[in-house]
DNA sequence: AGATTCGCCTGAGAGC
DNA sequence: TGCTCTCAGGCGAATC
């Protein structure tokens, strides 16, 4: 399941192969995702060279010279291929943008909840952009930030972090990641979580992501990168998806309960 | 305003 | 073998 370090991994695999590339040609196989892809996609892509790439939380742009934007989200089981033209099609293979070098970008998204979108020129701003929180390697994010934030809230700092307004990335993996680097319980209010522990969670939110993003992404049921290539970062997990298992830290078994409709992983004894 | 729940999807795996 | 059921989950929208 694609988060942050996923989606940049997409983005630098695919960066190589597409900048300076001329669009040539644009397939939409299927236009039912989460929002539907728009049918003046291929009329507002033809021609046009992508100038370069972008990220912005999940969301991973293509720069076009005509100031437009692709934009793409690959929800849950969203992929990206790059792959020589005419290369043989599977079930999902949603979208292809054919490049004039006999390449293709293939989108591929089994369950649809990703989106390919367009940002035109005029638009100061896409809407589903507004009002998403910082980066977290921006000078914007940090302890500070969270503490300020967090003030009066009740909700569990699982939540709070995994809120794209407050800061984009921490999703679901990392988040437990996280916390659990940070020796702080998931179900703790965040209200109730001191500046000194905010300041470290902020920092074990970067490693974790950082460290991730080195790995190539965690490769857990589908993902993979442009190359078809797995992540590693799944063997640098401590908590997700090990519950029952040993904590690393202390052997005491990792427990799992539901947080804010999402599986949530902790040790009882590292994480206060 | 903040917290919680819902809904969109298909594939994998479990149970019968 | 083949059916049915459950679960996974990003995240915007709707609701409380």
């Amino acid at each position: 399941m694609p988060e942050l370090p996923e989606v940049e991994t997409v983005r630098r695999g695919i960066t190589p192969h597409v900048v300076d590339r001329r669009i040539s040609r644009v397939l939409v196989r299927e236009s039912r995702m989460r929002w539907p892809v728009p049918p003046e996609l291929a009329e507002q892509l033809c021609g046009r060279r992508i100038v370069g790439t972008d990220r912005r939380g999940k969301y991973l742009l293509l720069l076009l010279d005509s100031g437009d934007r692709l934009l793409i989200h690959l929800g849950m089981s969203g992929r990206l291929f790059v792959l020589e033209q005419g290369f043989p099609l599977v079930k999902h293979d949603h979208v292809d943008i054919e490049l004039d070098d006999g390449q293709l970008l293939r989108f591929h998204d089994p369950r649809r909840f990703g989106a390919v979108l367009l940002w035109r020129h005029d638009e100061p701003t896409h809407p589903l952009l507004i009002g998403m929180g910082p980066e977290p390697f921006s000078d914007a994010f940090d302890g500070d930030y969270l503490h300020r934030l967090s003030r009066g809230r009740s909700a569990p700092v699982k939540s709070f972090v995994m809120d794209g307004r407050i800061v984009v990335g921490a999703g679901n993996i990392y988040a437990a990641e996280s916390l659990f680097r940070a020796g702080i319980r998931p179900t703790r209010a965040a209200g109730d979580v001191s500046l000194p522990r905010y300041r470290l969670l902020a920092r074990k939110i970067r490693d974790v992501l950082g460290e991730a993003i080195a790995q190539g992404g965690t490769t857990l049921r589908d993902f993979a990168g442009a190359d078809g290539a797995s992540g590693y970062f799944q063997q640098d997990l401590y908590v997700y998806g090990r519950e029952t298992l040993a904590c690393r830290n202390c052997s005491t078994p990792i427990r799992r309960l539901v947080i804010g409709q999402r599986s949530s992983f902790f040790c009882p004894r590292c994480q206060r």
